[in-house]
DNA sequence: TAAAAAAATGACAGCGCTGTCAATTAATAA
DNA sequence: TTATTAATTGACAGCGCTGTCATTTTTTTA
């Protein structure tokens, strides 16, 4: 039925072997060789059992996608752009959701990368975050590629693709300030978050360079929740004497202003004639708050596919070839921002 | 390194075939035998290796979930159901996103079950709804089992789960008739989904069995977003002067729920003292609202996880254990249903 | 032109398991 | 008890591929 190595090989008279190495894009097979191979590969629609290969050889075709997050629509443009590649590439993908507040989840991911012998391993945040826990993978005979907040891995475990929240933060944050917003708020995401932390820094650096002074009662602790969009707004508009209101709010992440948003509405503060709310991350979700969030977005399926890549050149060895591994957020504006009054 | 039969076979003083026999529960095991090959197992963590049972053996151990919606939560949900029931049975899961308005879907699935040879499949809506695809792949020498939504499988082509939409839909307008609504509005999601012909059923079952009339001009055409719940709110709520307007809108799931809350709310209509408004699938997004949405809530993990366990044995060729096959989203009554007043 | 080195190719074992079928052992019938 | 049948077990090939190493062919050097 399906075509094995043995018909590709009788059909170009060749041995098995030297079809293996056409397949694996060896060295040492000579170019009319390698054509005559090629040709009997696409006649009969060759593609070679990955059981087979697994088994037999050293290296494995199989890697893996460990994830932990609540965010589905994050987890699925992931894996998405991840499985595209592996797929141009004759790997198989293999998934492990876990849960990164387990105590013995290196144990878990070990045995599991163990057991199922795989050659290479993604990792998102909050996992991709975890030192220990990257290290003991690492150690291990296994790939590692990394995605992250920021502009620069920070350490030299594992290549990385970074995503570059503190840019793309203050990008916005500038958005807000060009409307002429002076008192801008920030509620901020888990403080544990690297993505948190840097979009600080960026709405931070963005209020430095223009000058803009910074106003420690209009950072707000929070979590990447509604809820906490919704405490974090009500907190910084209500009416108390003697404190600065301010005029836009940027919010960690969209699910926080959808938060504030309706915090907003409920004190009956008009979005964005009156203060103006900004989000990040380009959720769905954005998309369905009205007014539409201003917000910033990023290719994840892209960055994912991007990171495969990576990851499967490291499992072939092959050298490196160019590979973009900083990504920035785009500002994409909406209903929710608007001239300050 | 890791334990291979030999060494289990080794260890218990058997061939490898009888272990062999042992990890399949295969009958003709004299029970003596089977402890002692059980010990073994034990003793040195044996996990059979995948690649080699699917190399060597008539069936394979991979079982596939082809997806195409556009709900990530759902997606996550079901692929993390569907995985751990895997897991349990030592299958392997490739997952396989795909888009159901493709032409060549067909081709596409039935080359990809062939080409790693998958032993079954998973389908969830839209996909299981489709009888020429789920045909053309049972005709394949692969199990299917679908989910899908109704009280029974509509035909023989496969085993299926059910997801009793008709009744939550009877059981949440039943909710709104208790509080006293008589004028309850409909927001359908997409008319080609099952799901939407389903809660149509159920809502108008209610109304029936509770004598009220029903009135056409009170159900709206939508598909399953956002925008469909604005503009059909919008045009229920329009006071134009021959119109009723209802006091209850039933939207087909909470993204359109969302959206009807904010259209009442630029209509300054209160949630739920002059409007009640219930969504349906307890996304999280049904929480995030506000106020937060009267809902049906299915338990996605555990279906898909019965689903998987009835597709396994199927492909084991086990005599099927007892399956629920049928479950009722359960209501969820929060904050957005009120009394009639 | 012959010898040495390098490149290209192939023969074959074996990865860890299952299927087939033969051999052994236990259970039952005569 | 012995013959017959059934239950249990094992030997061995082979799934489709890769790794090793030997062989052949080509290229380079002397």
């Amino acid at each position: 039925m399906k075509a094995t190595i043995n018909d590709v090989a009788k059909q170009a008279g060749v041995s098995i072997k030297t079809v293996s190495r056409v397949i694996n894009n060896e060295t040492s097979v000579r170019q009319l060789t390698r054509e005559k191979v090629q040709l009997a590969v696409d006649e009969l629609n060759y593609q070679p059992n990955l059981s087979a290969r697994n088994l037999a050889g050293a290296k494995s075709f199989s890697v893996a996608y460990i994830y932990d997050n609540p965010n589905a629509y994050y987890i699925i443009d992931m894996q998405g752009g991840i499985l595209s590649a592996c797929k141009k590439q004759g790997f198989e993908l293999l998934i492990h959701p876990c849960d990164a507040k387990n105590e013995n989840i290196t144990e878990e991911v070990v045995n599991m990368v163990k057991q199922a012998r795989i050659a290479g391993l993604i990792l998102t945040p909050p996992l991709s975050e975890m030192p220990e826990f990257v290290k003991s993978l690492v150690d291990l005979d296994v790939k590692v590629v990394r995605i992250m907040s920021g502009d620069v891995a920070p350490d030299e475990l594992s290549p990385c693709v970074m995503v570059n929240d503190r840019e793309a933060a203050q990008t916005i944050t500038q958005h807000l300030i060009d409307l002429g917003h002076k008192d801008i708020a920030f509620i901020a995401g888990d403080a544990k978050h690297m993505s948190t932390i840097e979009r600080y820094k960026g709405y931070r650096r963005a209020l430095k360079l223009s000058d803009i002074e910074f106003n420690k009662s209009l950072v707000i602790e929070g979590e990447y929740s509604f809820d906490s969009g919704v405490s974090g707004a009500k907190q910084l508009m209500s009416t108390e004497s003697d404190k600065i209101r301010p005029t836009a709010i940027f919010s960690c992440n969209d699910e926080i202003a959808a938060g504030a948003l309706f915090a907003a509405r409920l004190m009956d503060i008009s979005i964005p004639e009156q203060l103006s709310i900004v989000g990040f991350e380009n959720s769905p979700f954005s998309r369905q708050t009205w007014p539409k969030l201003t917000t910033a977005d990023q290719p994840n399926g892209q960055i994912a596919e991007d990171a495969a890549n990576l990851l499967l050149s490291q499992v072939r060895k092959q050298k490196n070839q160019v590979t973009i591994s900083q990504y920035v957020p785009k500002l994409i504006i909406r209903d929710s921002s608007a001239q300050c009054k």
